[in-house]
DNA sequence: ATAGTATTTTATAAATTTCTAAAATACTAT
DNA sequence: ATAGTATTTTAGAAATTTATAAAATACTAT
């Protein structure tokens, strides 16, 4: 394969990966993939458990939904929502202990983000 | 610590988690962490590597340095960045695989996030 | 068919992120 | 001090993301 069109596919990779992580730059979009960790819940009982109204959470699902991170099973008119594909959550896991690491070492990352 | 207190915390902690993954939701982030995989390098030098005017890509590196996810070196005028914790290369890996695998199965993937 | 519940979609305004180009800073060497 | 190189910062426009509120759709039960 051409050197130039070898560069572009990595470049579009680095895109869909982007693409991918921005599921993760939400802060209610980390919690909907934490609440369902071990197993499914239908959109309203993520709303009350998150505290978020439907409107809206029903569009971070979407999203979620489109970039395969979360799938969907329908039972009559109440849909489920689960995670696509479990590793993902060793992801999450190793950022969240990554930041909880430097949270406890590091007091002024807090006040970096902060300002 | 009272119930309410520590839900606060929690959504602090899900906040913090947010702002660190927003550093992976930017195809030219993701490039930077992979080119200092396993080394250091200077601006100049990722510079050209990425294909990046270096006002924008400096804005890029600050940021990255804010969230704690780059740290620097200064020798000279020349200014060198590196992994702050290499552990975080697990989690990119990890994403980028769920997503390769995603695109081999799923041509659909590319359009959905196309439209 | 009608009413009721669950979820999604839409429109729009507000907030945030990104790129660009220019100016400013930091350091080195003469 | 001056000039040159490396990097950062700034200001502003353009693009994207987010929240809100309302309307639309999908399904169930009567």
């Amino acid at each position: 394969m051409a050197k130039i069109q070898k560069k572009n596919i990595e470049k579009k990779i680095y895109e869909y990966h982007a693409e991918m992580c921005k599921v993760f730059s939400h802060p209610t979009r980390l919690e909907i993939i934490n609440t369902l960790r071990e197993s499914e819940m239908n959109v309203t009982e993520l709303s009350t458990r998150i505290g978020i109204d439907m409107g809206n959470l029903s569009q971070h699902l979407g999203m979620m939904r489109d970039r395969r991170i979360l799938t969907t099973r329908k039972d009559g008119n109440v849909v489920y929502y689960r995670l696509a594909n479990p590793k993902m959550l060793d992801a999450f896991d190793i950022l969240r202990k990554i930041l909880i690491e430097q949270i406890k070492k590091d007091g002024n990352l807090v006040e970096a983000l902060e300002e």
